[in-house]
DNA sequence: GACCAGGCACATC
DNA sequence: GATGTGCATGGT
């Protein structure tokens, strides 16, 4: 039989929000996110860390950059094999490179290919049009809209979905969306606080909080929180 | 050699 | 709507 995690027991505050924020923030310091030089690489390290460690999309991006097509022009004039090998240390090389290319013609058939044309629609249509196009789901739309847009659409991903999960703010089966709504119901509409706590939540995840029971040291330790059993 | 990493689309029930 | 599966490299 599996065993459940518990269901969520009490209700997040604006004050545990701020309180997890203040822990991280003095514990990690200034994440400086997302790396990158330019809003294009942003989004193009945004597909390409899908479901992969980010040390493998450095080397895809550098490959990128050493060919010069870290820019939506250079990026479409490349065809979709060669792309493929470029990336091919980022995982997933001939998926990633198809979505590559689904969000270029996105951007050129919408935008003219201009990044600047595409970020100045209202952001809930944007992300409703980012999730129109192929190889884009929610995480990766807003990482676009909140890194490289600058607009404040907060981040889920699989650590914050974990992290206030095993702290009881979250269902075990809590969906995307839900998740979403926890932040944004009960955060300042800030953008920069966005971007800096899915950042530190990203980072607490890689330490603590993983399927296999850790917590000394954890800026987190003192509240309250479960932990699977050791199999 | 197993396990994991800043998901997503698609098939099937 | 829920669940399962394929996609693939590189570090620990």
């Amino acid at each position: 039989m599996r065993r459940r995690a518990p269901r969520r027991s009490r209700r997040v505050t604006r004050s545990d929000l701020d309180t997890i924020y203040r822990k991280l923030s003095s514990h990690f310091g200034p994440m400086n996110w997302w790396p990158g030089d330019t809003p294009f690489e942003m989004i193009v390290g945004a597909i390409l860390t899908q479901n992969t460690a980010w040390r493998n999309v450095v080397l895809a991006i550098r490959n990128l950059k050493e060919a010069g097509a870290l820019s939506p022009r250079a990026l479409r004039r490349l065809s979709e094999a060669k792309v493929a090998r470029l990336i091919r240390p980022s995982g997933y090389f001939r998926v990633k490179a198809r979505r590559l290319r689904s969000f270029i013609d996105f951007l050129f058939e919408r935008h003219q290919g201009s990044l600047a044309r595409m970020f100045r629609r209202p952001f809930p249509q944007l992300r409703e049009e980012l999730l129109g196009v192929s190889g884009i789901g929610p995480e990766t739309a807003d990482s676009i809209l909140l890194y490289a847009g600058k607009m404040p659409s907060f981040v889920v991903d699989a650590y914050t979905r974990r992290v206030f999960g095993r702290h009881y703010f979250l269902g075990e089966d809590a969906s995307y969306d839900e998740t979403k709504s926890l932040f944004e119901e009960n955060l300042p509409v800030d953008v920069p606080l966005y971007n800096e706590y899915h950042a530190l939540i990203v980072n607490l995840g890689k330490d603590f909080c993983r399927p296999r029971p850790r917590c000394e040291g954890c800026p987190l330790e003192g509240l309250p929180h479960w932990t699977p059993p050791r199999q």
